[in-house]
RNA sequence: GGCGGAGUAGCUCAGUUGGUUAGAGCAGCGGAAUCAUAAUCCGCGUGUCGGGGGUUCAAGUCCCUCCUCCGCUACCA
């Protein structure tokens, strides 16, 4: 209501009389051109539900006297609506030319009244986007709820909202005088096997069950690896077990295991300070330490989550293979000084790709720090050089038998993979 | 209809302002190794870069046109 009487205040709301045809059951109005043709004479909605020729009075806020100032917007801060697809949609809805907006009803009670005229309620486009900003209070913010947060850094919606966030929101805002988001960023689709889930093709992914079945790491971190962010991405149940078998568990997990196999049998479990890296050994951390904290990071700032998981990955395999090259079991017998050095850097090495992929994988990175006895207080220092290793040194604690994080995912026997 | 995006190896996709023999992962084939979750490592790709035409010494990368898919939006009647 305080954003309404603001509103009103600029001069931006009237009230005027509104009619069309309107579908009771969408809760909408649509033009002429977007009716077909029903039996006999009727009209129906796109949705095929009946419309009828409806008079009411409404509010209206001026959208019209904000082209302007929106196009200002979006060329002045390119970064105001991405990616950058979506952002051109827009401008060209914009360019357009922008119409005022109905926003308020009289046809219900429910909702919040509209100030000074108490038949009306406010639309939805105002009750819900106000929410966030009422959400911290406001107008009230004796928390500081509102100072502390908005304005928001982004705004990260679907792509079939952009409208609404990245025209009317900010509009409204304008017009009551308050600051406007710093970005609309909008992500595409999930599709399953390619196809849009709809209740009419039962073809909807229940993702509780999903869950149970292939645990909410692994499906997290295919849909951040596999879905380049902002387009649609394709799910199914083959792709998440096919990439999260070969990443998680055969990669990452079984390179845990492997390094911290060795560390318990051939070291007691006990970890050492006391050897001086090669050349090899400064290499492997060089790349894991710029991958993990400088290529991930940037990428993940800019929503390119797969590409930053990408570099993560490498990292990964560059362990695996630094496994290979220096083969630790063979210098167990030969060189066991040499042998310590190699599976102390890996543990080192481990802990780096635990740490900067735990925001994708919370469970499984949680569960493999707890068991190298990384203190979780440890986590953000991942760039602070190895004092943390001389500490976890320093407690002595051996490591126990590993237990494999990652299992291996099976699919279903039922042969539902007709769908 | 208008505007925009996409069409690259079996699959999912990268390919900067046009420039050496077009790349990665997955899958597949061959080999090594055996610490580890039958996991790992090494090697192996003759792809009409949607079709056609053009510009250029040189085009997946620019221009024209056509086809297919997708998104936003409009409308004569």
């Amino acid at each position: 209501q305080e954003i309404w009487r603001r509103m009103e205040a600029r001069g931006d709301l009237y009230r005027d009389r509104y009619e069309g045809w309107y579908s009771v059951r969408d809760e909408a109005y649509y033009t002429e051109g977007e009716l077909v043709d029903g039996e006999g004479e009727t009209k129906l909605s796109p949705h095929g539900t009946p419309v009828e020729w409806t008079v009411e009075e409404s509010w209206f806020f001026r959208l019209s006297a904000y082209q302007e100032k929106l196009l200002a917007l979006y060329a002045d801060h390119p970064e105001f609506i991405q990616p950058d697809s979506r952002r051109n949609e827009v401008i060209r809805f914009a360019e357009g030319g922008l119409n005022d907006l109905s926003i308020s009803r009289t046809s219900f009670d429910w909702g919040v009244k509209v100030p000074g005229d108490p038949a009306h309620v406010m639309y939805v486009w105002i009750d819900a986007l106000t929410n966030y900003l009422s959400g911290l209070g406001f107008p009230d913010d004796t928390d500081g709820l509102v100072g502390k947060y908005w304005p928001a850094d982004v705004h990260l919606i679907g792509k079939d909202i952009v409208r609404f966030h990245a025209v009317y929101w900010p509009a409204f805002l304008l017009s009551a005088g308050i600051a406007l988001p710093k970005q609309v960023n909008a992500h595409g689709f999930i599709l399953n096997r390619g196809q849009k889930e709809s209740k009419s093709l039962g073809n909807v992914t229940d993702p509780i069950a999903l869950v149970d079945r292939l645990g909410a790491d692994a499906i997290r971190y295919f849909l951040m690896r596999d879905v380049s962010f902002g387009q649609d991405g394709s799910i199914s149940e083959e792709a998440i077990v096919t990439r999260a078998n070969a990443d998680l568990s055969n990669s990452f997990g079984n390179l845990a295991q492997r390094a911290l196999s060795m560390i318990h049998k051939n070291l007691d479990g006990v970890l050492s300070s006391d050897w001086i890296p090669s050349q090899a050994d400064t290499d492997l951390q060089a790349l894991v330490d710029t991958a993990c904290g400088a290529e991930l990071p940037v990428a993940f700032e800019r929503f390119a989550f797969s590409q930053g998981i990408e570099a993560w990955i490498r990292a990964v395999f560059a362990c695996n293979q630094y496994v290979d090259e220096q083969a630790p079991w063979a210098l167990k017998k030969t060189d066991s000084a040499r042998m310590t050095a190699v599976l102390n850097q890996l543990f080192i090495c481990i802990r780096t790709l635990a740490i900067a992929i735990a925001p994708v994988i919370p469970d499984g990175a949680d569960k493999l720090l707890t068991q190298m006895g990384v203190d979780a207080r440890q986590w953000t220092d991942m760039n602070a050089g190895n004092v943390w290793f001389e500490e976890r040194v320093r407690t002595g604690e051996p490591l126990d038998k590993p237990i494999g994080i990652f299992p291996r995912l099976e699919l279903e026997e039922t042969a539902d993979a007709g769908r």
